[in-house]
DNA sequence: CCGCTCAATTAACGTGTGTTAATCGCACCG
DNA sequence: CGGTGCGATTAACACACGTTAATTGAGCGG
């Protein structure tokens, strides 16, 4: 680590435990993933961490606040296909992909642990079972990316809405930076939009109708959740995609 | 292999071909993976390869024919999450998310070759390079994901529609099995429909607004482009997200 | 060759969401 | 303390797409 007054472990609980959830890591394991990390950066909201078209020599681990990946189309329309919390790695698979075909942006101020390819090239020669944990760590991406399509083409705006506020609590929660049904969520009405996939007005629509349901509470950045079972029922909300389960991968 | 006239080398020309548009694909490491494949399975139209909950044991690779992701919601609608056409895993994020959290169909009648987890484990343990490859296949899964979620998300059903046929005539044209702007596309309105996640009633109108702008010619099964730029920039499509270009990963 | 089934097509009507544009509230700052 | 700007909110109107239901056409088995 370049700087930084936290050490490097400290910054990778989030990552780590987001692993354990999943499988044993090793103390070994860790050491080298933790070794393999090289400088911090830190980024305002707004800011772009990589670009489309860029071919990055590192990938970025956020340690804290929350970031998303976005491509534009059309007319300065804009999309997310994922938001990132502390723990998650925004463009692991630039890695391998190597040319970025969408951008990765700061939703809110946020810290990263860059990891040079070179260093992952030689995690993947020396520990199997590490690369395969990195692999699962892009499939879960997958996952995500998969359940977020079957909402596009088959949920309403609310559901789909309803449904991203119970991923990201669940999430945080997963890796302990959530609980009592509330987390900090201090985003733009704007930016849900574009993950939702509609506009800036309906998503406002949206917003109403689900705190007249008495489904969400959001205010002040923090989304309250008064009753879990009726937010999960009416997203149609199941956690199974997000596969977190302890087991040998 | 357990059965079957054609030889694993030849079943897997279509898979060997997308590699080797990313990367060089040694011929210890084509070896290695020939020798990890198993039996060969055929399946009919509308056939499960897999269904969500399964913990599958072994991976399919399609040889030959369309098969799709899909996920079921609300009553009885189907979302498809991927199309996968000759030479594509339809399922090699098993191997480590373990359980399904979607089922794979056969679009149309088409066979696959099984590739057991443990034989995969032993790849990972054995030829880190080829691994890397592997993880690439699912992280190429992965930006189709995304540009499919860009498109639900910012663009009209034509749109996506057309990208949609884009995006099966490059993939199939990069591995070989098509050209001169047209392909064998023997599936019905419904799972296009459920591909582009709008109704079939609109799918219908959608085709008929394509086919009235000479973007596409659909008959007997067989799809052609008689113009690529126009179908292209109606689209928007560009190929970028493919990634096919062969480099070192 | 008839009747069955399934895919494709059409029509009528309802609605979820987009668009445009204006207003409001609040933090920030000179 | 009054401007400035951004995010949130509201209103009016348009339309892409869904829903329901009926019709047509092609393949296929009896």
């Amino acid at each position: 680590m370049a700087d930084g007054s936290a050490s490097v472990e400290e910054l990778l609980q989030p990552f780590f435990r987001k692993i354990q959830l999943r499988d044993v890591l090793g103390a070994e394991e860790q050491r080298a993933i933790a070794a393999a990390a090289d400088q911090r950066v830190d980024f305002a909201a707004g800011d772009d961490l990589v670009s489309e078209g860029d071919r990055p020599r590192r990938s970025m681990l956020v340690t804290t606040g929350f970031t998303c990946r976005y491509r534009m189309v059309n007319a300065g329309e804009r999309q997310l296909t994922a938001v990132h919390l502390p723990g998650d790695f925004v463009d692991l698979h630039s890695f391998l992909l190597k040319e970025m075909d969408h951008s990765v942006g700061a939703l809110t101020q946020c810290s990263i642990v860059t990891f040079p390819h070179e260093r992952l090239v030689k995690v993947t020669e020396r520990f199997p079972h590490l690369t395969r944990l990195l692999w699962l760590l892009t499939l879960l991406d997958g996952a995500i990316h998969r359940e977020w399509l079957v909402g596009m083409g088959r949920l309403s705006a609310p559901q789909r809405t309803a449904h991203l506020v119970c991923e990201t609590y669940r999430r945080l929660e997963a890796i302990g930076l959530a609980s009592g049904n509330r987390f900090n969520f201090p985003i733009t009405q704007a930016a849900l939009a574009d993950a939702v996939g509609i506009s800036t007005v309906h998503i406002n629509r949206v917003l109403q109708e689900l705190r007249q349901l008495q489904l969400i509470v959001w205010d002040g950045g923090i989304m309250e959740i008064p009753s879990w079972p009726a937010l999960a029922k009416a997203a149609e909300f199941d956690d199974r995609y997000l596969h977190l389960v302890q087991e040998p991968r």
